[in-house]
DNA sequence: TGTACATCAGTGAACGCGCGTTCACTGATGTAC
DNA sequence: TGTACATCAGTGAACGCGCGTTCACTGATGTAC
């Protein structure tokens, strides 16, 4: 894995700890989320186990790290998502959130578990990380405001209510084909589809 | 813990082998579900692990039964909701189920965390269940075809999608409501009156 | 420019832990005679 | 009714495994003189 490494990096300003969550990544890739440890990271990252103590407290640490990552390649996907719908109307750009999310789901699904476990994580070292709901939640809500103005209605009484509906929706969608016995890796076109719809209906036009 | 065992329970027709089943369902009621293991369930239930051997494969056929027994209760609590909303119309039987759905999610969390570990269990004993939607599947789909008959409209196209929309609407919130940092223990309420209110927008009367 | 030294990111061996699983066993039960 | 025996559900000790973590160490780097 990766080319020789020199015996110290000094001065390169903490090298191995970027290395080691790039490892971890790339680990998830091909394992399940649960087989994800400090003494796998570090193979991967090939390396000893006793190194990535000189840049974590701990494997706790770590972990909170990575999890940390998974939430900012989350995050910059459904921006992502939210921009190409630039142009269109603000349900397209909800739909479009969704979507990006339902990909990162289906197409990184250990990193989705990893992120969902329906398990607090318990690591030593508090995750002081918005829950699923905040990194999505703003931008949705402001995305339904702007769909009210746009002469749409609400699902539900208040914009809250429907954004959490909004979020509900697609998070339980998506967690459904994760959780169903025969995953279907094709899946996603479908699930997309059905946000796509469900959004449509859940956000009428009522001029 | 439990009262005295006979050496042999021969003629007692497998009497551990449901023993540790309910030995299982006990130590859910105070540990993750990540924490069960087969030793764990042996102890809860006052018995060496290997005694389990003589009931079950592996660990991983416990664990398959048990889950299996989650599956048992689940559906039964849903039955039980459904039957809460006799002489009621159609929708109050949806309401209900999903309300039910909610209380075994946020009373047994670690039930709950078993049944719909976002990861697939890879036991060695094949878990031929229902996924997660199987289970409510059939009866939610009744209800809404009946809540058609009496005059609602349908959220999505047909009665498959609406079905699909509203098992994701109740399992998103929930497994939001799990996921998030500081879970509340008193967010049941809440969940079950989003929930109705949810459905009641879903299904409009449309005479 | 050369040399001595402090720093610190890495190493490999070892620890105790709980896990699943196997082994030879024991002793109460139910049955055949 | 009594006795000998086969059955088999339990036991405790032991195994190898991967885990997180600690320890004393090494050796390249950067710096002070």
């Amino acid at each position: 894995m990766a080319t020789k490494r020199p015996k110290s990096l000094r001065g390169q300003g903490g090298r191995l700890k970027l290395d080691l969550i790039e490892a971890a990544m790339r680990f998830l890739d091909r394992a399940p989320a649960s087989d994800l440890s400090l003494r796998m990271v570090a193979s991967e990252a090939g390396v000893s186990p006793t190194s990535a103590y000189k840049h974590f407290a701990n494997a706790g640490a770590l972990m909170a790290e990575v999890v940390r990552e998974c939430w900012r390649q989350l995050g910059a996907q459904m921006v992502e998502g939210a921009a190409q719908a630039q142009g269109k109307d603000a349900l397209a750009s909800l739909q479009q959130q969704m979507c990006a999310y339902a990909r990162y789901a289906m197409e990184r699904p250990s990193r989705y578990q990893l992120l969902f476990a329906l398990e607090p994580m318990d690591f030593d070292a508090p995750i002081d990380l918005p829950g699923p709901v905040q990194p999505a939640y703003r931008s949705v809500c402001a995305a339904i405001a702007q769909a009210v103005d746009e002469g749409r209605g609400l699902p539900m009484p208040d914009v809250h209510f429907s954004a959490l509906l909004t979020l509900s929706v697609a998070h339980g969608r998506i967690a459904l084909a994760h959780t169903a016995p025969h995953r279907d890796a094709n899946a996603l076109p479908e699930i997309e589809s059905f946000i796509i719809t469900a959004l449509e209906r859940l956000f009428p036009h009522v001029k």
